[in-house]
RNA sequence: GUGUUCGUAGCUCAGCUGGAUAGAGCAACGGCCUUCUAAGCCGUGGGUCGGGGGUUCGAAUCCCUUCGAGCACACCA
């Protein structure tokens, strides 16, 4: 309808096209201002007439059509014109577009594929809180490209190689022992990396043997590769049980380690475009043109960097998949490093690296410090996940102990909550980690959402719903009076519904979940109100059927919404 | 020092491709469970949108400047 309006608008103002008219056009802050709003300020300069001449002569023009588009009024404000739509029609409008398969999504990902870069662990390392938000932000930007239709591809380019296993082999000869790791796991890798960084600064001979066996496991020494295996090995059991608590899978893991190995090609192929140069000793490309520091390719020991890894998988990703884009999902601290990568990409003359996209998020800190493990300073992702099950299990035990399978539940809720806090703000901002904000259940919350999810679903359930076949639609058995719906927190519901697709398109153009989650919010609080305000299994046939319709509307919204962050939501809670 | 990100209510944040009286949640206080799940709903209080200039009919939003905080600045990733 909206867009019906806006055609109808460009055709009169013949000086802007549609487009234009489309962005525009508002929602007003009120309610009392109509449905729809067109400043009339922007026209005024280049029609050379003042914005409430522009209303008043868009406003007559536009009413010989009213019938037709569903409009009911229009009003002058100042230099707005206010639209008033036929409600029911509006109404109706929304809700045939919504109960379409995929909830009528566009497709504008179709046949076109993106690589995403996200999680990539360092092994070896625990899984922290840090680590979290890449996982989280990356697979619900995964969900949200594929519901647009793109063919995603998830790569977790694991931190796999490079001089930190060069100081744990070393760590590893000198202070524990193959029992030892077995026994404890990555917390025993941990410790003697920390080992090893506070010897070595005592000791630069450390580092220096670090180094060696680094350059041995880039010529393949077996010994070094061998143990460099096992450590993979058992770092990825550890990460895995974080994804299953997720519900998280990739298509590929090839991480640092298979993509060191096109190093060479990449240094050949810099080398024929004459792109590589010399500086203290070690290969780098000369961004000083660019105001950025050279691109490093080849330490002075001849060794790979993560730079020359980070272009060699590009490239090759490139040729595997075609992408039409690629993101990566880390930190903002690399900010500078991606720069550079993008532009050595760019300078070896390949016009696709516009489509390279870092995507950022804020560092996280405890308790105001940076996060460290050395200090002690650090909290694990699978500590976080664990606690806020537990929490959610309490919580089921106090309010609703006659709960079936609370287990099942207790987990969807707690990493639910998770997921949700981690997502709920723009990715940018900075988050000093706390235990009573991931843990709270109230307000702006996962466990919210889920809640309202879990009151509809049941009102289905004692209701009986069916649901409404396309069948029963078309042929009118079941008509629904729309004219129930078009009022109040109805009608407040609606609307909240209708912004679904724009929701998702927006969330994907600016790689931000937190507009999905804000906008999930604002959907289960307009849902709120409605149930509070609205009777519906004890209502009047008529009104009760288009209730329920709404109601049905609404949790599939919910639940399909939800799931692009990750989340999942229980029946009943 | 250079670059970059952030600065909005007591706290955590929306709003930022300029538009009508700046919105949520938490915390505080006060209401609502003999009716569909109170993990909910309703209400009250609380703001020089860091400061200062500028552009504009109109600025939290754009530009400049300044202050404050985080981060980065080649042989770790």
């Amino acid at each position: 309808m909206k867009n019906k309006i806006c055609n109808c608008i460009s055709e009169v103002l013949q000086e802007f096209s549609n487009e234009e008219i489309v962005t525009f056009m508002e929602i007003p802050p009120e309610e009392s201002m109509g449905d729809f709003a067109l400043p009339c300020f922007g026209f005024a300069k280049v029609l050379h007439k003042s914005p409430k001449v522009i209303a008043e002569e868009l406003k007559e023009a536009i009413l010989p059509h009213a019938e037709e588009l569903g409009i009911e009024r229009c009003e002058v404000v100042g230099g707005y014109c206010n639209f008033f739509l036929n409600h029911a029609k509006y109404v109706e409008s929304c809700l045939d577009k919504i109960q379409q398969p995929g909830f009528g999504m566009e497709q504008i990902g179709k046949g076109k594929t993106i690589c995403m870069d996200y999680s990539s662990p360092n092994i070896a390392k625990n899984f922290h809180v840090g680590h979290l938000r890449t996982t989280v932000i990356g697979n619900s930007l995964y969900k949200i490209y594929e519901k647009l239709g793109y063919k995603v591809v998830r790569i977790n380019y694991l931190g796999d190689w490079g001089t930190q296993f060069g100081k744990l082999i070393v760590a590893y000869k000198k202070w524990s022992s193959k029992e030892l790791v077995e026994e404890k796991g990555i917390e025993e890798l941990m410790q003697i990396y920390v080992k090893f960084d506070a010897e070595a600064e005592k000791d630069a001979s450390l580092m220096e043997e670090a180094r060696a066996w680094f350059v041995k496991m880039e010529q393949g020494d077996l010994e070094a590769i061998q143990i460099w295996k096992w450590f993979k090995e058992i770092s990825m059991v550890e990460f895995e049980r974080v994804y299953e608590l997720l519900g998280i899978s990739f298509d590929s893991y090839s991480g640092e380690s298979f993509y060191r190995e096109k190093v060479p090609a990449l240094v050949e192929e810099l080398k024929e475009k004459q792109l590589l140069v010399e500086s203290q000793g070690a290969k780098v490309i000369d961004l000083e043109k660019y105001d950025m520091p050279p691109c490093l390719i080849t330490k002075s020991d001849g060794g790979s960097i993560y730079h020359s890894r980070d272009i060699a998988a590009v490239l090759h990703r490139k040729q595997t998949y075609h992408f039409e884009k690629c993101l990566y999902v880390t930190g903002l601290e690399q900010s500078l490093h991606f720069k550079q990568i993008f532009k050595a990409i760019e300078v070896m003359g390949y016009d696709w690296a516009e489509n390279l996209v870092h995507v950022p998020y804020g560092l996280v800190s405890l308790e105001g410090a940076k996060l460290s493990t050395r200090k002690g300073n650090i909290i694990y992702a699978e500590d976080i996940l664990k606690e806020a099950i537990g929490r959610a299990l309490e919580a089921i035990q106090e309010k609703n102990a006659k709960l079936p399978d609370k287990e099942a539940v207790a987990k969807m809720v707690g990493v639910g909550a998770v997921l949700f806090h981690d997502l709920f703000n723009q990715r940018i901002k900075n988050v000093d980690f706390s235990w009573e904000d991931v843990l709270s259940f109230e307000g702006n919350t996962g466990p919210y959402v889920q809640y309202t999810y879990a009151r509809a679903k049941s009102i289905l359930r004692k209701g009986n719903y069916k649901g409404i076949t396309t069948e029963e639609q078309s042929t009118g058995k079941q008509k629904i009076d729309y004219q129930v719906l078009a009022v109040g927190t109805s009608y407040e519901l609606v609307k909240s519904l209708s912004g679904y697709e724009d929701a998702v398109k927006k969330a994907a153009e600016r790689y931000e979940p937190s507009i999905m989650a804000r906008y999930i919010i604002s959907v289960a609080a307009a849902f709120n109100k409605f149930y509070h305000e609205c009777p519906i299994l004890h209502a009047q046939e008529k009104d009760k059927q288009a209730r329920l319709y709404l109601v049905d509307l609404t949790q599939r919204i919910l639940q399909e919404a939800c799931s692009l962050l990750g989340m999942e939501c229980p029946e009943e809670m």
